[in-house]
DNA sequence: GCCGTTTTCGGCCCGACTGTTTTCAGTCG
């Protein structure tokens, strides 16, 4: 077992007790452990092997008895005796909205439903609303969340959702009703996909309360409005969650803070407060006399609890506090850091531009420099480039170098990383070229120990510069393979292979967790929109969120390098290669 | 269950909204 694993039951102990109507304090002490596990840069096998697990934030008696029987039998028998109680799945119910501990214990105990299909029925029969603490309004809303479940459209790429909130603000802004609207929540910190958005509003003038709440109903798709207050309006639109916060200009330093998250950094932030005798909540600090201190801005609250103020994406509630309090927090890298354009593809295999239409794009954004890469020959379905073609590439590109230096394009290739790990062209073609990214594209089924092999065997080829999307995944659509991300991170540190963040959208693989590992591990981290048009340079901005969100600065990001600085690293690596 | 320059016992972040209730429990973020 891992420590994912680990996590995982931990976090399942934490369901059942809930469930049991077991003290609500041990399912949280479970569930914090869950997540410094999961965050752990040591293996719990091997912190226990060195008699030092009690040392880990949270773990106690009762967490570290769960974990020494985990690595020992892969089992624990404190979970299996609470799931003995409940039928198999009865968590399902938990995903339903408005279905909390509390209600799917009642209905599995007076009604035998532990289903969603069951619960479904019971509702159709009004059997549910007969229920102590249920209701006509309640039976309804369950089979709403039911049906939503069903024809669930469910989370959104951060594109998607960018653009919903993006739209909702322009829409806002236009209403004349808001003197500020902005984004907060996840949409502000950066994550990988969405189930809802967050925008925070400051209305323009007193007395809207009203016009306010009507107006933001007035956006929900039909039949999408899931709540509404004076201050809150929760809607669906285009089928995604929609929460919109509403505060007097006063709050709005403390509102921003408050709903921009994460609710674990946030839960920490008011305990911090509460041992400094102050209160924390959406509408301000308060001292021990209850008097609001000034704040004009969301620095001002962070120093108001005595931090630095904390970049939003880095909320996390994984070091950055403790950071911050030290005066330590890292300087993140930022978007006018970045001087090159890594992973773009042509219409030599599948983009849609020229070679020459993409070095223009570049230097439109005042980038200095770029790496092509299309297609190896394995990459059919992609047009890969055979041997013969890959020369004739590379002559398009020394010619087209000569027409637009300084600006300087670096030729080559993604190639597929084979079953076993080879890469995808002889020796001799790949030391031809000025880089090599290694990609996994196909047998994508192979299990972790196979997977792990694969991804680590192309690491120590010698000709490898970078290690492409290493997950395999597509978000949303299509589930990765696993891998051992500790021996490949291991394995990049000690060959000197950088790390790709593949930046679409669709795939932000690796994700920012894996990032700030690699970071720790020494990784330099290369930020690619593995770019098959002009608008998918665009993407990167998704990828420097992620950057910092694993705490990456500049150094830390190849693209940020000069042109000199890059095709001296690229000579270096090349060098070693011979 | 975990924790401690307030504490080894008594806390554990805080508030909005909903619905079922006549003062609050449950859920959510």
């Amino acid at each position: 077992m891992d420590n994912r694993d680990i996590a995982a039951v931990l976090r399942e102990i934490a369901v059942f007790n809930d469930l049991s109507g077991g003290n609500t304090f041990k399912s949280r002490a479970f569930e914090a452990v869950a997540r410094t596990v999961e965050k752990l840069p040591e293996s719990l096998a091997d912190l226990v092997a060195q008699d030092r697990l009690s040392e880990v934030k949270g773990v106690g008696k009762g967490t570290e008895q769960v974990i020494r029987e985990l690595l020992a039998t892969g089992a624990s028998s404190e979970l299996a005796k609470l799931k003995a109680s409940f039928p198999p799945g009865i968590t399902d119910l938990l995903s339903l909205s408005g279905m909390g501990p509390k209600r799917v214990k009642a209905v599995y105990e007076r009604l035998g439903v532990s289903t969603i299909k069951a619960l479904e029925s019971a509702c159709r029969e009004g059997r549910v609303a007969e229920l102590d603490g249920f209701g006509d309004k309640t039976q309804a809303k369950i089979l709403k969340a039911i049906e939503y479940v069903k024809t669930t459209v469910g989370q959104r790429l951060y594109s998607e959702a960018l653009a919903i909130g993006g739209e909702l603000s322009r829409l806002c802004g236009d209403s004349g009703l808001f003197a500020r609207v902005d984004f907060a929540g996840s949409l502000r910190r950066g994550k990988h996909v969405f189930k809802d958005i967050d925008l925070l509003l400051v209305p323009a003038r007193d007395n809207t309360g009203a016009e306010v709440q009507a107006f933001l109903a007035s956006l929900a798709d039909p039949d999408g409005l899931i709540g509404a207050g004076p201050t809150k309006v929760s809607i669906r639109r285009t089928g995604l969650q929609v929460d919109f916060r509403v505060v007097p200009p006063g709050s709005w330093p403390a509102a921003l803070q408050h709903f921009t998250g994460s609710k674990e950094h946030n839960t920490a932030l008011r305990s911090r407060a509460k041992t400094l005798g102050l209160k924390m909540n959406e509408y301000g600090v308060y001292d021990a006399s209850g008097a609001a201190l000034p704040l004009d801005d969301e620095a001002s609250v962070y120093r108001s609890v005595g931090l630095d103020w904390i970049p939003p994406e880095i909320r996390e509630a994984d070091g950055e506090i403790e950071a911050a309090a030290a005066g330590a927090l890292p300087v993140l890298v930022e978007p006018g850091d970045f001087r090159g354009m890594v992973h773009v593809h042509s219409t030599w295999s599948d983009g849609t531009c020229s070679v020459k239409e993409l070095a223009r794009g570049c230097i439109a954004r005042g980038l200095e420099w770029m790496c092509l890469s299309d297609h190896s020959r394995s990459a059919g379905y992609a047009g890969g480039l055979s041997d013969e073609r890959l020369r004739e590439q590379a002559s398009e590109v020394a010619a087209l170098n000569r027409k637009i230096a300084p600006f300087r394009i670096f030729h080559g290739i993604e190639s597929d990383i084979l079953g076993d790990g080879s890469l995808d062209y002889p020796d001799e073609v790949l030391a031809g070229l000025d880089f090599v990214i290694g990609s996994v594209h196909a047998k994508l089924g192979m299990g972790r120990d196979e997977a792990t092999a694969r991804l680590v065997a192309a690491i120590a080829h010698p000709r490898l510069t970078m290690l492409g999307h290493p997950g395999g995944g597509l978000l949303l659509s299509r589930e990765g393979y696993p891998w051992d991300e500790q021996k490949v991170l291991a394995a990049l540190a000690d060959r000197g292979v950088v790390l790709e963040h593949n930046c679409n959208p669709h795939r932000l693989d690796p994700g920012w967790q894996v990032l700030k590992r690699a970071r720790e591990k020494g990784v330099l981290v290369s930020v690619n929109p593995d770019a098959h048009d002009l608008e998918g340079f665009d993407d990167v901005r998704f990828g420097v969120i992620m950057a910092r969100k694993a705490w990456l600065g500049r150094r830390d990001v190849l693209n940020t390098r000069t042109v000199e600085e890059i095709d001296a690293y690229f000579a270096q690596r090349r060098g070693r290669g011979r």
